[in-house]
DNA sequence: CAGCCTGTGAAAACCCTGTGAACACGTCGT
DNA sequence: ACGACGTGTTCACAGGGTTTTCACAGGCTG
């Protein structure tokens, strides 16, 4: 299945204003989060802002170039560095690469490479990234782990097969909304849905299957008559009880995929 | 994990006699060791080279230049590629870039700034690599040394070959999670798995032998279906029952190799 | 009420994993 | 140089879990 990537986050340091324009429309149509300063912006700024990469331009932060350079390099090893400038001589591009720089370009310079450059930084860095995977999602008394490829209720694993996880992933995660079959089949299989599947249905019923017998004072997966289904954890059918008396304290029992959704599959 | 040698190891795809020749001679003195082509390298070549990174001018390998390219990038993840070329428009590079390139210089170049730019991709390409610090590690009655590269079960060494130790060390610490195959192979093997390849079953297989024998009374390796593996210490299929499963009585069975590995790291 | 949509159960087809063994390769001792 | 040995790779097959398919029953909409 493919995933989205998380929006990669960047600072820009610069001032060349006919730059930066062309610069983040480009960065816009990519879909980058991005920030730019006039200036030196101190560490401690650029350590909490989480970035992926920063773009800067030696120029702008004179006379402490070399000074914040080799600062953001050894205060961000995992930060991705690309310096631009008008010019500058092998030296000191040598220079520039030996202190810390991931890469180096010369001004005037197409926007599209600059951005390719800052992508394969980026991937670079992301490669050896120990999984960074997603924190697990937690809604009613269910969690979902994809760090396991499983969800717990109470606790308790509740066996998901690849499939079943999959597709319980991809409700959970759409924040509340409803998905039409033809959608959730494209996301969880990867390819186009037949006419006439009932795949989605037959997985609707095992999941909601598991569900309920792992968290029987739950509905999970909502059915949306003619459109498709819906991820919501309700206190359902209060026929059963005895075992949960409390289930108002639960804040959001709507998935939150606040955190960013990179499952880890690579599937060729 | 791959050993990551403390020289580089390059290989030079190029033709261009005087830059090559300038170019050895600063390899030289900067301690690099490394190999020079006249054109494609098959691609299992370079695996077995243990490359940390790749110098190639595409023009060389015409008329397949993209597709070596992508491949060479699809099976070596951790290579740090960088391509030099005499002309390139931008949208050539771009391509490039995309496609997996780490870097692409163009001709004239000098030496002193290829290399520079050859060792900051390397340095991006370790930076990632192996966060997982050396420090034995302890899950149930075993004990994996790093140092010996071995598995002791009850201070018996268990006999593991290095691709066997390899694996483990890479399931240990996982810290409880699972791992897909792919995943398990690109960090065992250094390079892509192949579709269709079973020698991560296979070494499971001959790691669960080797671990049963030592260690009869646990289990450590556990197959999720579809998925792929996950360590964690279980006291193993205990034949005798009749109490009911509580699973609290041990306490901590999953390995946690962050908190070994604060005891004892040696970065050198 | 008719027509389409969904829930359900089970059988069949499919794919995945465990396993044993043959094969290829390099090392080391004689 | 030769052959025994340890290691890693590939292959085919068996068993079983998983996925798909199918038919029918029950609901929802117009």
């Amino acid at each position: 299945m493919t995933v989205s990537p998380a929006k990669p986050r960047l600072a820009v340091i610069d001032t060349d204003s006919g730059f930066l324009k062309v610069l983040t429309r480009r960065l816009d149509a990519a879909g980058w989060e991005y920030r730019v300063f006039s200036g030196p912006v101190p560490a401690d700024e650029l350590v909490a802002m989480k970035l992926s990469a920063l773009l800067i331009d030696l120029r702008v932060v004179e006379p402490i170039g070399w000074e914040f350079l080799e600062r953001a390099a050894g205060m961000l090893p995992d930060l991705g560095l690309v310096v631009i400038t008008q010019d500058a001589t092998v030296a000191q591009r040598v220079r520039g690469l030996r202190l810390g720089a991931d890469d180096w370009v010369s001004k005037p310079a197409h926007p599209e490479e600059v951005i390719a450059r800052l992508e394969s930084v980026v991937r670079r860095r992301r490669r050896g990234e120990q999984r960074t995977d997603v924190g697990p999602l937690v809604a009613g008394d269910l969690e979902i782990r994809p760090d396991q490829f499983e969800a717990f209720a109470a606790g308790q694993a509740v066996g998901l097969t690849r499939r079943e996880y999959e597709l319980l992933s991809v409700l959970a995660n759409a924040g509340g909304r409803v998905l039409e079959r033809d959608d959730i089949y494209q996301r969880v299989w990867g390819y186009a849905m037949a006419h006439g599947d009932r795949s989605v249905d037959v997985f609707v019923r095992k999941l909601r299957s598991k569900l309920r017998q792992h968290s029987p004072s739950w509905e999970y997966i909502h059915t949306h008559f003619g459109v498709g289904y819906r991820f919501e954890a309700d206190p359902g059918p209060d026929e059963a009880e005895a075992t949960e008396p409390s289930e108002a304290d639960v804040a959001s029992t709507t998935a939150t995929p606040e955190a960013a959704n990179v499952a880890a599959s690579s599937t060729s």
